[in-house]
DNA sequence: TTGTAGGCGTTATCAA
DNA sequence: TTGATAACGCCTACAA
């Protein structure tokens, strides 16, 4: 059970070593009918090349890291797909890393990925501290943080593929004044606190330009069951809010369900609308509003700008900080007003 | 730049690399003072072990790889959440792979596995042919297939940690012969196509020690969208059968959607059970039914049966098939019957 | 176009 | 208890 190596090869096409590793490497200066020979050897042997060998002596080893919470795992499969096929058509494998409240910190993982000596890496947003960040950038590991807008100090190795959750927030709400609305919530998502943070902000920044407070920030906690039981709360003192922005879907549901056992009727009592969109929103009764945010194509945009960075030279200009544009998708649970754009 | 090594660190400390890694792996024979002095140096200096050429001379890399499907990903979160975290507690880095339709086969990711030397791998079921087990197998690269019963050959660097989905439909059509209902319809996944085949086993094993032959088989499409239609369709000439089985959340939903709007009530009508719960299903309204598949749980045996079999000396008899309980979750989605249990 | 030899960063064996 | 030194499997000048 011995796996055969370059030698092994090497001996039986009777060439050196050095003759196996060009061909191999698809290097032109070898010639073409011992190519042949050793390929067909190779092919014989069923030789696989070392990639922890190849690595070592390259001082490379095409693989990236990947990491994210645990409990995001189930939110971002999408993304996770996207970064994954273009991983692969770039030839990078992929270093999973998880890190979870008991288990796996951010620093246990961090350790590791600097040992396995990964070319780059890429972190979901609203999962590391500054601190972390600090240690990453000691090592100065080229990486691309995925999610929303990093906020942190920009050095050269890091670049930021988001949504701007500010600007999507805003945008809303001045949608919403300019229906005659003002009566609005935000829904806290635990999960989610910097995206959070960010909704907040543009919120309130759309108040504070027509002279308003913005107050209607719920929080509460962060699993539909303990939504729902807010919510249901809520309610026996409280006029629904006329809009609810949910971030996910269980919290949508959540304000669904309970504001419907309430003798409420949606969308004309009370709207909602959620931010990451899902394939539950449009099974629901009624059907539930969101944002188009093309996960995928984030994940897959965020590897390939990995990728970039790991081949640039030093001196290459290169994009690293994207936006990524979320549409929204009117569904049962908003109503529809007439678009009021005024350019054809 | 340049990463500092253990050369480095030892002619700091003046030592030779040898003690440097005596001391970095634990070694009891070096001197205590040495030891220290060695330790301070390393902290001084950052220093952390090139796992790349630790794998290289142990031909131990100390990775597990795990590969799954794309579309399944999205599914199973929590199974990849046990694996992940068992995978830390013994020191496991994970190399991950998927594989889709379009970009990278299954083919590509066990050329990759073998390349880079992992220790073993995990791989779903339903995600690959004979022909590629075959290659695993001249590989004998310890693997653990979880999800549902292998049925492939059993080599002995192969383990098992699944759900008996034949017993699971067996029971629960055995049961509702004892409730006098057999107008039983079983909902196709493609997704999940031996575990289906093993429910409509069950199923039809149950059918047939009645007498009986099972023709509820409906076959589909396997999205949310295609399955709402298809079974709206279905109401148009058919009533409804007394009890259906879907396996995921999405087929349920179609079903309680597609017969709510044809003015079915549920569970009076037709009653609804899926396989795999999920949170969604319990947010419904009426509630779904479901089984308790503990997945996390799933996911952390899996790992564990792996990572004991990497130890295991050969001669060591270790069990490698475990077979995991489903409990039924009663919800508004069936009738509940009194219990006929004859023992207390 | 091919081969030789040194290096990638560790671990392990054997002497000292 | 410590230190040389030979692997581990590959890549890449440099020489031939």
């Amino acid at each position: 059970m011995k796996r055969i190596t370059i030698y092994d090869v090497a001996k039986e096409a009777d060439v050196s070593l050095a003759t196996v590793s060009r061909v191999i490497n698809d290097s032109r200066v070898v010639r073409e009918d011992t190519r042949q020979k050793v390929k067909e050897v190779i092919e014989r042997l069923g030789y696989k090349p070392n990639a922890v060998a190849q690595g070592l002596a390259l001082s490379k080893t095409t693989t990236v890291s990947i990491v994210m919470s645990e409990k995001l795992l189930a939110y971002n499969a999408k993304i996770l797909n996207g970064m994954m096929d273009v991983a692969h058509i770039y030839n990078y494998n992929i270093m999973f890393y998880t890190t979870s409240k008991g288990i796996s910190k951010m620093q246990d993982v961090i350790e590791s990925v600097i040992k396995s000596r990964v070319d780059g890496m890429i972190l979901f947003n609203d999962n590391f501290t500054q601190e972390e960040m600090d240690v990453l950038n000691e090592y100065k590991i080229p990486m691309v943080v995925v999610g929303s807008r990093f906020e942190g100090e920009r050095h050269d190795h890091v670049g930021n593929v988001y949504v701007d959750f500010e600007k999507l927030a805003y945008d809303l709400v001045k949608d919403c004044f300019a229906k005659g609305i003002d009566d609005i919530a935000l829904m806290e998502d635990k999960l989610n606190l910097s995206m959070m943070n960010q909704m907040k902000k543009g919120i309130s920044r759309a108040f504070e330009e027509e002279g308003k407070t913005f107050d209607g920030y719920l929080s509460y906690n962060d699993t539909y069951r303990t939504s729902y039981e807010f919510y249901s709360d809520y309610l026996k003192d409280h006029k629904p809010n006329r809009l609810n922005i949910a971030f996910r879907d269980s919290q949508a549901i959540a304000i669904l369900n309970a504001a419907r056992e309430h003798g409420y009727s949606i969308p004309e009592d009370l709207q909602i609308i959620t931010v990451l969109d899902d394939k539950y929103l449009p099974m629901m009764r009624p059907t539930i509003s969101a944002y188009n945010i093309p996960e995928y194509d984030m994940g897959a945009i965020a590897m390939r700008v990995l990728t970039k960075m790991l081949v640039a030279q030093d001196g290459d200009k290169l994009e690293k900080n994207i936006e990524i544009q979320a549409e929204p998708i009117e569904r049962g649970s908003t109503i529809h007003y007439e678009v009021k754009e005024e350019a054809a």
